[in-house]
DNA sequence: TCATAATTTCGATAATTCTGGAAATATCGT
DNA sequence: ACGATATTTCCAGAATTATCGAAATTATGA
């Protein structure tokens, strides 16, 4: 994960309904939860939502996949657990975790 | 840190600039840098990056010390903690860490 | 095929953010 | 006071993002 990848992430979970959606999805468990399910609790326009799930599908954030008429949303915990180590390992106090991921010894 | 805090954080972050800036002072170590010393090294001009400086410092992850003509920025270590801790406990996998911080229980 | 449901794409507007030159402000040394 | 340095504020234009109704798309079942 690099800087410019971090802060495309970043830029996605930095709206709030993105940020929202995203949380909703990882309460939700394992089977995420369909466009449709995230409308109700979101109460925003289809048209609106369908734009911020593609931010978040794009950015990888988020993964998709077709169930008949319902399209089901589920999150990328690799990706938010590699975010969450770049945040942890380059922007907090340089001694953090000196555990996994070694590049060079 | 509720969910409205955290997006504005991930917002401020979002931007390559500002986080390779955040980045920067995280690297200098306990002093932080001054503007001018971001400055060169971000390679913008001198206005541009007051705003986004602005932008930290007005979301709590920078703060700035006069120190005669130079302005000090230092990270806000502990907000970054909670923003890294409120990804962790919403955003990762429901069963994270059961540890730290319990409200009731 | 028709009606219905779920979701996206189109198209347009409003709002916000980014950028940076020029001028202003603050501080220091002489 | 003056000149130099460090940084911000002012201003404006360019670029991007957000919003959402309407139309199109995809899938289901009768």
């Amino acid at each position: 994960m690099d800087v410019n990848h971090a802060a495309r992430c970043l830029e996605k979970l930095g709206n709030p309904t993105r940020l929202e959606a995203y949380r909703l999805l990882v309460q939700a468990g394992p089977d995420g939860l369909a466009v449709g399910e995230l409308q109700e609790h979101l109460d925003i326009p289809a048209s609106t939502l369908s734009h911020h799930m593609s931010h978040l599908v794009n950015a990888g954030l988020v993964r998709q996949t077709r169930e008949g008429r319902v399209l089901r949303c589920t999150p990328n915990y690799a990706l938010m657990e590699r975010l969450v180590g770049f945040l942890t390992e380059q922007c907090c106090s340089g001694v953090a975790a000196p555990s996994k991921k070694r590049k060079a010894g």
